[in-house]
DNA sequence: ATAGTAGTTTAGAATGCTTCCAAAATTCTT
DNA sequence: AAGAATTTTGGAAGCATTCTAAACTACTAT
């Protein structure tokens, strides 16, 4: 058992992450925990992060992917990015920011609230308040003359 | 033929709408022309749409519908809306204004950009140009106390 | 008008992401 | 260690959208 607890020291900071956030560190998502909650910033669909699972050299249902995204999402561990492309995306980055995104590719790249200056902003509709800001700059590769 | 030409001569400003534009005007083009292009400023899904089309007592297949709706964008008939719940919407409105979003119903409303200031705005990476700016805010039914 | 050809429409099949399902497994509590 | 609650699983199902290839329609030149 000694590697075993070897192992679950390393993973004592991301089960502690997770119980702080009310979510019961299972195996599936503390290793997805491992894979997300490193402090990279990063933007993650399921079916790329449910290969990261398979090239660690575990297995998980797709499912389970989808449902610990889900999870940590719910939990403020990850935020949800909408309809960039057509899948949806997940964002490591829970500071206010924003997002360039090549249109031929669908990658994205962050924008610092420091690099944007919503001046004025429109009166929110009565009985409303806002959820979430976001904004977004297409890009297109310029045609080269 | 009297009806035909009545019918012709006010579908006459749609045909000649979609001529401008270099789409072709079959009858299809012409009659979701005529529920599109009438100055009202909405968002429509080629679902939503395919249902007026059967009410107004014609028919259409549904991937007509989406043909329709893809060349009309393609034309700058329409402009294209990502960003929103899980379907794609199309705008009727071709300036320039942003959105709001109602989070739980997916209504869309939209903000003019008189009420937005941007005043800065972030460094278009290089080799890139800006196609668009989506600026959308997503709104919660406010929890009645 | 007519024939030719290029572009469109069509119905249904196919796709691909995501969710649902109900059974098996795991985690936490007592 | 047993029980209750939650989670995982693999496969099926769902859904918006795209694809396909055959039938059809619109425009052009005769």
């Amino acid at each position: 058992m000694t590697s075993t607890r070897y192992i679950k020291a390393k993973e004592h900071r991301i089960i502690t992450c997770l119980e702080d956030a009310g979510v019961r560190p299972t195996r599936q998502r503390v290793l997805i925990g491992r894979l997300l909650l490193d402090g990279r910033k990063r933007h993650v669909g399921a079916e790329q992060l449910y290969e990261e699972v398979q090239t660690s050299g575990q297995h998980m249902a797709l499912a389970t992917v989808y449902n610990c995204l889900h999870k940590f999402a719910d939990a403020g561990l990850l935020r949800q990015v909408k309809n960039v492309g057509d899948t949806v995306l997940f964002d490591t980055n829970l500071s206010e920011h924003y997002h360039f995104v090549d249109i031929e590719t669908g990658a994205m790249v962050d924008i610092s609230p420091a690099d944007v200056t919503l001046q004025k902003m429109p009166k929110i509709p009565d009985g409303f308040e806002a959820e979430s800001i976001e904004l977004t700059v297409r890009l297109r590769r310029k045609t080269t003359s």
